[in-house]
DNA sequence: TTTCCTCTTGCAACTGAGTGTCAACAGTGT
DNA sequence: ACACTGTTGACACTCAGTTGCAAGAGGAAA
């Protein structure tokens, strides 16, 4: 469900080509775990997959890496309402922002495009004169299948 | 102890009391030092500013406190896009929902209420069949004085 | 007011995500 | 192949937040 199937794998890779970076063994390495994944990854998961490609990446490399994906807008990074600890989750940017909703009873992560998300992320920038560059809109709550039963 | 015990308890005070929670001397404080505050802080700066009333208050309270706010609907957490580490915000949780803009270049945060958000978070109970408890909407971006000279 | 129970606090030690430094390494263009 | 320069890995470090426990203090009942 994290991510839309029309697209092309190797695309992270062909963009950090075009912009002149170097491809290195391990950042395709982590590249592929990220564009492959089929959930939402912290850096300890992420670090995990690329370790069973190429057992001597390091940590920091992963940590490089995704804040350089992130630097150039090519990832996001994802709280998921701070439910398990404070890892972040990382998913490569969508076409279309979507919302994240997280079920705190059964931590199910669920995923929302809306029309009138679009036309929110419009209101703000004509009315504050804000130019966006990266939105996060994540929802606590309880799943349909949670409701019923909420602790207090 | 010099603590206005006999002052009328601000509004955090009272829901507390009123769900049965004991009034501890250092409750009072963090919750005043909440309830006054002029911007969004983060635990380290609302330990500081309760040790200016109580100074022997620990931070493992402050922590805890929060948590309570948080856990009773009380406070909202923010992370302000971690633009400033990876420390979290708090703030009274208003009575209607706003959205966090926060400039990349000058740092600076501004909030904005829309019509539209409560429509999106209306729209999200529907369509979803999700139960709402929290949201979290954060912009990061470049405010109307920076967005003139954007960096690379 | 005093007693008593229970919740809360403070301390210290701990966890775990993320960062800084720097010498060695390896892409990339020539 | 060479040289230049960005990148990696190892290690130590930072720092927000947590845990366990003994001592302390609400608060209600006696
Ligand atoms: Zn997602
Ligand atoms: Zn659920
Ligand atoms: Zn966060
Ligand atoms: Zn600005």
């Amino acid at each position: 469900m994290p991510f839309p199937q029309t697209e092309v794998p190797g695309r992270l890779q062909a963009e950090l080509m075009s912009r002149g970076l170097r491809m290195t063994r391990q950042r395709r390495t982590i590249l592929s775990v990220v564009e492959t994944a089929k959930q939402h990854l912290d850096a300890a998961q992420i670090l995990r997959h690329a370790r069973k490609i190429d057992p001597q990446i390091d940590r920091v490399t992963v940590y490089r890496t995704l804040a350089l994906l992130k630097r150039h807008g090519l990832i996001d990074e994802l709280d998921l309402m701070h439910m398990q600890g404070e890892k972040h989750f990382y998913e490569r940017r969508p076409q279309r922002d979507h919302i994240h909703m997280a079920c705190l009873r059964c931590g199910k992560i669920m995923e929302f495009e809306s029309d009138l998300f679009d036309r929110l992320k419009g209101q703000i920038q004509r009315d504050c004169q804000f130019h966006i560059v990266v939105t996060r809109l994540e929802v606590g709550g309880y799943c349909s299948r949670c409701r019923t039963a909420k602790p207090d």
